[in-house]
DNA sequence: GCGACGATCTCA
DNA sequence: GAGATCGTCGCC
C-alpha cells in the first residue's frame, strides 16, 4: 500500500551523520572497526521506505584461522564468501533457520573478519520498522537484537555482499556525528557461542535502553 | 546423502 | 525453559 503525501527523512539528515565510512576505516582490525561502529548509523531504502539505525550494540569475528567462534574460521565456503571480499561489503547470514543476521566486512581483503550489528535504535522510519516488527512492545525493541535488527530494516539474505559505501548503495554506513567517548562503552563476552568465550568481543554503548541482553551478566567494571 | 547444530526470539 | 524451523557444514 502506497503511503500518500509522506517523504523520508534522508539517513543523512540525522543523528548528524559526518557522512559514509570509507572502505580504508572499515580495512583496519576487527576490534577496532567494531568500537568504531558504535554511534554509526546503518540506513536502507527500498520501495516501502527508509529505515535507519544508530549502532548500540556490536561484536567482532576473526578472519580465517584466528577466531573458532568466527564463521570464517575454517576458510570460504559458499555460505560466508562474502566475509573475505572487500571491507565495506554486507554479510547476511540465517541464524536458527529463521532468522536474518547482519555483518559488515571489515579487515584487509582475504582475512575473513567481520562485526556483526546486534542491536541498534530507530531514528528513521519508525512507522515502517513498526510495521515490520508488529511482535515488538515498544520502538526500543524494534532493533533489540540482530533477528530484530535485520527485521526493522528489512534486510535478508538478498542483500548480503551489498557495498555500504557506496554514495548509490541503497543500504549504506554513515560515520557517527560524534566522536564517542570510551566512558560510554562497555565491554564484554560475545553472546550466544561456544568456542573463545574468553575473547571479550563485545561492546555496547552502555546507556542504550535498546542493547540486547544480558547487560547486568556481564559488568564492565569487573575487579 | 544425512544428521546435528546453531552469532535467535517469543511466549509460557 | 522450551519450541519454532531450516540452511549449512562436517562427516559418513
Amino acid at each position: 500500500m502506497m503511503q500518500h503525501g509522506y517523504v523520508c527523512p534522508r539517513a543523512s539528515d540525522v543523528a548528524g551523520a559526518q557522512g559514509l565510512f570509507t572502505r580504508d576505516q572499515l580495512s583496519q582490525e576487527v576490534e577496532r572497526v567494531a568500537v568504531s561502529l558504535l554511534g554509526a548509523t546503518l540506513s536502507r531504502t527500498d520501495c516501502a521506505g527508509t529505515v535507519a539505525v544508530r549502532i548500540v550494540e556490536v561484536e567482532a569475528y576473526g578472519g580465517v584461522g584466528e577466531d573458532a567462534a568466527s564463521h570464517a574460521h575454517r576458510g570460504v565456503t559458499p555460505r560466508n564468501r562474502a566475509m573475505f571480499e572487500s571491507a565495506g561489503l554486507l554479510y547476511v547470514y540465517v541464524a536458527y533457520g529463521m532468522h536474518w543476521c547482519l555483518n559488515v566486512v571489515c579487515g584487509p581483503a582475504g582475512v575473513g573478519s567481520a562485526v556483526l550489528i546486534r542491536a541498534g535504535e530507530v531514528m528513521v522510519g519508525e512507522e515502517l520498522a513498526r510495521r515490520r516488527r508488529p511482535s515488538a512492545r515498544s520502538a526500543v525493541n524494534f532493533a533489540q537484537g540482530p533477528g530484530n535488527l535485520s527485521a526493522a530494516l528489512g534486510v535478508t539474505g538478498a542483500d548480503s555482499e551489498h557495498d555500504l559505501v557506496s554514495d548509490s548503495s541503497a543500504i549504506q554506513l554513515w560515520r557517527p556525528g560524534a566522536p564517542t567517548p570510551r566512558e560510554a562503552i562497555a565491554n564484554g563476552p560475545r553472546v550466544g557461542i561456544r568456542r573463545e568465550v574468553d575473547r571479550r568481543w563485545r561492546w555496547w554503548l552502555s546507556t542504550s535502553p535498546s542493547v540486547s541482553r544480558a547487560r547486568k551478566l556481564t559488568p564492565h567494571t569487573p575487579r
